[in-house]
DNA sequence: GACATTACTGACCATACGGTCAAATTTTTT
DNA sequence: AAAAAATTTGACCGTATGGTCAGTAATGTC
C-alpha cells in the first residue's frame, strides 16, 4: 500500500495555494496587522483603520494591496491553515506511538506560545460557525483527521497503545494546546505567571505529554529501547 | 478547619449580584438575544440592531433596559459566571476524586450542550484579553481555583489519586469539555455527526472521563467499595 | 531619458453604527 | 377615574465604517 503524507492529502483537496509574499514587503506587513487584528476581534469586530495603524500604513494601501475586508481576512485565514498540523503529518504505523504524540503536542504549545494569534483567529472562525471553513473542515480537515486516525487505530490493532477513540483524541490535543493561546490570560492568571515564555511552555508540555501518554495507556518516558 | 464552599468564595469577592429577571419578561428576553449576539460576533463584532432582531424588539427599547452596549455585555457576562463550575463545587477531601471528577466533567460538557452561547461569549473574552473580566480572573477565579487546587492536593496526600499539577488538571477539563461548544462546527464536522444530540453528549463523556480518570492514574469504574 | 507599470495616499462617499428624544401607549398607584 | 410612573417606539443625530478615486510618486524597461 503507497503511503500519502497527510499534508498530500490537504493539497490534494485544496486545489490553490496562497504565495508568500517575501518576509519584510508591505504586503506582508499587512498580513501580520490584520491577523493581529481578526485574532483579537474576529472578522465583524475588526476594522480595516486598526489594521492599517497597526501596520502604519495609510487605510487605502491596505485596500490596494487586498480588495476587500473579506479577501484579507481569506488570505490571513489560508496562511493559518497550512502549518496547522504539521508534526503529525509524518506519522505512520511504523512510529513509535509515545514520540509521536509527544512531538506532536509539543508542536501544537510551541505554535500556541509563538502564534497565538493564528489560533485565536481559528478560535473566532469557529464560534462563528466556520461561515468560512464549512468546506475545509468537510474536506481536507476531516480527510486529515480520518488519515490520522487510522495509524492510531493500527497503533491499537498492534497493541502498542490503548483502546482511545482516535478522532476524539486528536480533537482533544488540538484543545488542550490551543487553549494556553485562546485562553492565555486565564491560563496566566490561574498559574500566577506575567508572561507565556519558555518556562511555562517547558512545565506545561511535560505536564500535557505525560497527561495524555497516561490516558492514552502509555507509560511516559517508557520507550521501548 | 471550617469547611467554605467554593460559591461562597466567590460571593465572598464578588459583592454585587445581578439580580434574576422574571424568565418570560423583557429584560429576559433581550438578556438572551444579546447572549446569543455577542456570543457569534464578540462585543466589538456585535450589532445592537441585531440584538433587537434577535429579540423580535424595537431598537430603543434595547436602550430602554440596557444604558449602553457594554452594559448589556457585563449583564451577560455577569450571569454566565455564577453557573460556571457549580458541580466541582461542593467537592472536599473526603469526596471519591473518580466520581468528584466524572461529575465535573459531566456537567461542563452538558453546559457546553445545553448552553454553548456562554461557552462561545466566555471564550470571546478570553480571545480578547479578558479586557471586562481581568479583575474577576485574577481574585474570585484564582480563589476558586486554588481552594479547589488544595483539595486535589490532599487527594494526591491520600494516595487517592496519582501526581499531577491540580491547576493544569482543572484548565485541561476546562478545555477539553468547552471546545465541544466553542468548536461545535469542527467536532460534529470530523465525528461526522449532524447535531451534538445526546448520544454524542453520553459518547463524548463517557470518552473524557475515561481518559481524564487515566491520566490522573485513576482506574475508571473501579471505585474502592 | 522617455514610457509604462506598479505602488502609494489625501480627500471623499454612501451607509451603518451606537445612542437619543419627544411623543404615544400601557401599567401602576391613589 | 384621574394622576403618576413606567414602558414602548418612530424619527432622528453625530460619528465611524468599509470602500473609492483621482492624482502623485516610485520603480522597472527599453
Amino acid at each position: 500500500m503507497k503511503i500519502i503524507s497527510a499534508s498530500r492529502i490537504i493539497q490534494m483537496v485544496n486545489k490553490t495555494y496562497p504565495e508568500l509574499p517575501a518576509p519584510g514587503s508591505i504586503k506582508a506587513r499587512i498580513l501580520v496587522a490584520a491577523k493581529a487584528e481578526f485574532a483579537q476581534y474576529g472578522f465583524e469586530g475588526a476594522r480595516m483603520q486598526r489594521v492599517a495603524d497597526r501596520a502604519e500604513l495609510p487605510k487605502p494601501n491596505i485596500h490596494y494591496h487586498f480588495k476587500s475586508k473579506q479577501q484579507l481576512y481569506l488570505a490571513v485565514l489560508e496562511r493559518i491553515i497550512e502549518s496547522w498540523n504539521l508534526a503529525f503529518d509524518q506519522v505512520s504505523q511504523e512510529s513509535d506511538p509515545a514520540e509521536a504524540l509527544e512531538a506532536f503536542i509539543r508542536q501544537k504549545l510551541r505554535q500556541a506560545q509563538q502564534d497565538p494569534g493564528a489560533s485565536r483567529l481559528f478560535a473566532n472562525e469557529m464560534i462563528q460557525g466556520a461561515p468560512n471553513l464549512k468546506l475545509y473542515l468537510n474536506t481536507s480537515m476531516r480527510a486529515w483527521v480520518q488519515d490520522r486516525a487510522l495509524v492510531i487505530k493500527q497503533w491499537m490493532l498492534a497493541g502498542t497503545i490503548g483502546d482511545v477513540d482516535p478522532e476524539r483524541l486528536i480533537f482533544l490535543i488540538w484543545s488542550a494546546t490551543q487553549h494556553y493561546a485562546d485562553f492565555q490570560v486565564q491560563a496566566l492568571s490561574l498559574l500566577n505567571r506575567a508572561e507565556f515564555d519558555d518556562p511555562v511552555l517547558t512545565e506545561t508540555a511535560d505536564f500535557l505529554v505525560a497527561f495524555i501518554l497516561r490516558g492514552c495507556g502509555l507509560a511516559p518516558r517508557d520507550r521501548p529501547s
